[in-house]
RNA sequence: GGUGGGUUGGCCGAGAGGCGAGGCAACGGACUGCAAAUCCGUGUACACGGGUUCAAAUCCCGUACCCACCUCCA
């Protein structure tokens, strides 16, 4: 059975195959450090972390970049407005992207490259286009350098676009371009940016543009031509457009598929820093578990919108939570085989609503078993290992970083002797068929908010 | 103006010509001293109007509404 991914490029579900046998090159747009990452920021990196944890699991080596832009207008604007340096806003920023990240349990990548670290590689790249004759130097002496969109036939296949269909650039400051779609490849440094902010180049002093880093780095790491090119959907245009017509322009074939994730609205809008409706992830995680939330992500399929509402969050906490019970109850913590139906769902472009819909049948089975008194040890496997795929296994030691401290190990240990007296107490009083005592202590652990449940083990109690 | 995507039951969310994915909630039943959990059962949903077909939520034409990209954006 073979993966088969939805290309954006080709607007159709195609076979994947792999440049290099065994082997899989994933190269995924990170985030401009800028400030705190938002559900939707972190919606794309758990759709890559399941990609990349599908290719695995089929057998592939998995090269996967994903990199950080610590460099732009905006780093520099906002760290200006906050009174220090641009370096360390982004540096902040990278750490709390690195924490929201740890919160869901997206694996690190391969490599993660910052653009600041690239910048030999991009001038390189730059000075290629221009001798090939796709790019120039501003004629106004600004010191930037342009992509010459007119130079390049194809300018506009990967988004389907004719460039004489475009609406020009409403920045409308033409800087010395030739065609006002034309993009900076280079940005000269300007009097009112800091000294720290710019590097020498054969055009002065200056700073490389967006587009330009992720062919760099991509090149740097993965080769001119690579398998897969992620990132969502709004970097389509003009990033990804951009990107593919820099590298190509200069020679590289670059990526074989590509793959956009579609947003997280709220109130029927996109989540974006500009719009201000972000809901950024500590928030989130005082409501829901890391995993509650990447499982709620996960239970939609990439490619389709999510319109954030915390009931929708409620409800696949709920169903996680069911998952989790079970396996608590059935006690098996070995990982069994994946069920065909699993797979299959999940190599049709990682068809996750329906892989999570067999995780659900079998859930429902095991508990069967377990009431029936059989076997589960297979469906309890066969569960983890599900729950392993989409990172959301409730053993997973990711959530243990943000879970239990010693300081609340100490405090449930403490809880647990108090209750146990009383639940010592309730099951004298049934014992004695005394259901009105029983049924009080039961009323009054409830009510500190603990949850009381009777098994043929005895009462257990959980926080409500 | 150009380019994409969407509209599915109380809610979330799959599917893409032919047995009503799955979840959450609700209701009934089993189990339980009563609960909880769990299991079993219960729904004639596919924006609207035409058309193609033995058969359409799925294909075609048209209409309405929503969203995104073309400017920094996951």
């Amino acid at each position: 059975m073979t993966i088969r991914l939805y290309d954006t490029a080709t607007r159709e579900v195609r076979d994947f195959v792999p440049l290099r046998e065994g082997r899989a090159g994933l190269y995924v747009c990170g985030l401009t450090v800028q400030s705190e990452p938002h559900v939707g920021h972190v919606r794309s990196a758990v759709n890559f972390d399941v990609l990349q944890r599908w290719l695995r699991h089929r057998g592939y080596e998995v090269t996967f970049i994903r990199n950080i832009t610590d460099i732009d207008d905006k780093i520099l604007a906002k760290a200006a407005d906050q009174g220090r340096p641009w370096y360390n806003l982004a540096y902040a920023m990278k750490i709390e992207l690195d924490k929201a990240y740890a919160a869901l349990n997206v694996a690190p990548p391969t490599y993660e490259p910052a653009a600041t670290g690239h910048v030999p590689e991009m001038i390189e790249l730059i000075e290629r286009l221009i001798e090939r004759g796709h790019a120039y130097p501003a004629e106004d002496g600004s010191g930037d350098v342009y992509f010459d969109v007119r130079s390049w036939p194809t300018y506009g296949e990967l988004t389907h676009q004719g460039v004489d269909d475009m609406e020009p650039a409403a920045d409308a400051d033409p800087r010395g371009k030739r065609d006002p779609r034309d993009f900076a490849l280079w940005k000269g440094r300007k009097e009112s940016e800091p000294e720290t902010a710019s590097w020498p180049s054969p055009w002065g002093r200056g700073r490389p543009g967006w587009h330009i880093e992720c062919s760099a780095m991509a090149g740097k790491y993965l080769g001119e031509a690579f398998d897969i090119h992620g990132g969502g959907v709004d970097l389509r245009f003009p990033h990804h457009e951009n990107e593919q017509a820099q590298t190509r322009a200069a020679g590289g074939a670059f990526a074989s598929y590509w793959m956009h994730n579609a947003w997280i609205t709220t109130a029927g809008e996109k989540m974006s820093k500009s719009l201000g409706n972000t809901l950024s992830i500590p928030s989130v995680l005082q409501r829901v578990t890391g995993a509650e939330l990447r499982f709620y992500m996960v239970a939609a399929h990439y490619r389709s919108h999510v319109e954030f509402s915390f009931e929708a969050l409620d409800e696949a906490a709920a169903g996680y939570q069911r998952i989790v019970s079970f396996l608590d109850r059935a006690g098996v913590t070995e990982t069994g085989e994946l069920p065909d139906a699993f797979a299959a769902a999940m190599d049709d472009d990682l068809g996750t609503p329906a892989a999570v819909a067999v995780l659900y049948d079998t859930v429902r089975e095991g508990n069967r078993l377990l009431a029936a008194g059989e076997d589960v040890s297979a469906a309890a496997g066969a569960v983890s290992a599900m729950l392993d795929v989409l990172g959301v296994h409730p053993a997973d030691r990711a959530w243990a970083g943000a879970g239990a401290s010693g300081a609340e190990e100490r405090l449930t240990a403490a809880v647990d002797a108090l209750v146990a007296g009383l639940l010592d107490e309730r099951t004298q009083a049934r014992a004695d068929q005394d259901w009105a005592r029983a049924d009080a202590i039961r009323d009054r652990i409830k009510a500190a908010g603990i949850e009381v449940t009777d098994t043929p083990d005895g009462p257990t109690w959980s926080v409500s």
